[in-house]
DNA sequence: CCGCTTCATTGCGCTATCGCAAATGCAGGG
DNA sequence: CCCTGCATTTGCGATAGCGCAATGAAGCGG
């Protein structure tokens, strides 16, 4: 087994005001994983014998219903925690993470949730609070979703990736990992037609710019005001 | 001030595993609250100073957006925790909860959420199981929004309100509060017209039972297979 | 018991968005 | 460097659901 630095993860909200020889402890029973990209960390319905820390790339959760079809939940970018089926009272994953990229995370057995939880009350309370931040982020979702219609729900789709993982280039601001219209479309609920006519209309007016399984948002600014609804649509 | 009781909450999951003397504590720094029917226990971006329990009544938890539309998160029933804004880290409600019909709920200031979590874990991790299943629950709907349309969205939507909150009555199962067709367009971000509509439908195929402000699902097998989509629609 | 207010129903036209299908283009593998 | 497969674009209907408006019920207060 390698030898994992504590550098690794001292900065990461998920271990914030954790002690080094905590870190250290936690450190020990860590494994560090690569996962090849399009392939999955965990799988929906499977039994949530881990959890995980990303380190490194970008992981995408998606739910599977029923009949077939995907929705995106989230995007995870390095320093997140992922698989924390337990910290909700699940012994079951939710839905599936698959890497967007070739990714590193760290892994935990589940039942060490629990006694990192109450051995180190830093850690219970943040992950909580990881859990708090995304009951509403979700809630937000939904309330877009009850009452925006597409293009806004799209434009505030692409405003939430750029804030989470623009990379700045002279274009504008660039999504910096791989995405289609297919899969802005599962984030949104639309389909990737509307998504690609929505991306068409704004590349014209010059409010991005995007090509194959990539955009860049060119003009932040009118793209918000578009998603916020305040201004005219032609 | 008057006494409460022990087992006013004895009973409660959020207070399950504590002692009678835990329990006692807790009470002795509650306030009994009577809420009147359509006025507010708090509002939205309020700050947080209590949270609450909901002994009696039905409590309707509402987003606004900033254009005015409402959004109705979820129906509260007795016995579950309202208002926990500082367990999701939030100093501020991040909703309306609105009396449905008269209520009685107690009410703890938040500072000493914390307290409680701290002195008494299991009051702690209650709580924490209680935003997790409210995660899922609104993931799940999510998924519903994007990937369903408005007559499953509809059907899913009366059969939860049947499950939490179903009476049964010799016509079947009565959702025991008032209810409007724009409270469950609210619900399922659709309009109360197309509610109404579907509403209309499912009585003539004999689905359901509806009346100003309240609905009786009579077939709720034939519904949930409408609402699972296994079923023709003509 | 009457009048008012709130809630519900329903017809009708409209449009946002879907769904299908065909065409084009890009990018990596051999 | 060409081939193949996936991603994207775009036209063209089809339609689900919206929005408006008018009408009808039901309950509440006086």
């Amino acid at each position: 087994m390698n030898r994992l630095d504590r550098s690794l993860i001292a900065g990461l909200p998920a271990f914030e005001g954790l002690t080094a020889e905590t870190l250290d402890t936690v450190l020990a029973s860590a494994r560090s994983l690569r996962i090849e990209k399009d392939t999955s960390v965990f799988e929906q319905d499977e039994e949530a014998s881990s959890f995980f820390i990303l380190l490194d790339g970008r992981v995408r959760v998606v739910k599977l219903t029923p009949d077939g079809q995907q929705v995106i939940v989230r995007y995870i970018v390095p320093g997140e925690l992922l698989g924390i089926a337990q910290a909700i009272g699940r012994s079951t994953y939710p839905a599936s993470a698959i890497a967007v990229t070739d990714c590193v995370v760290l892994a935990w057995p589940s039942k060490l949730w629990s006694e990192f939880a109450t051995a180190h009350p830093g850690f219970g309370m943040n992950t909580y609070k990881t859990v708090g931040t995304r009951l509403q982020d979700v809630q937000t979702q939904v309330v877009e979703m009850a009452t925006e219609q597409v293009e806004r729900r799209v434009a505030h789709a692409l405003l939430r990736l750029v804030q989470q993982s623009g990379r700045k280039t002279d274009e504008g601001l660039l999504i910096d990992f791989p995405i289609s219209r297919q899969d802005i479309a599962e984030m949104t609920g639309t389909t990737l037609h509307t998504v690609s006519r929505l991306l068409s209309a704004w590349e014209e007016k010059g409010l991005v710019k995007s090509g194959r399984q990539q955009v860049t948002v060119t003009q932040p600014h009118r793209l918000m005001l578009l998603a916020d609804g305040r201004v005219e649509r032609e």
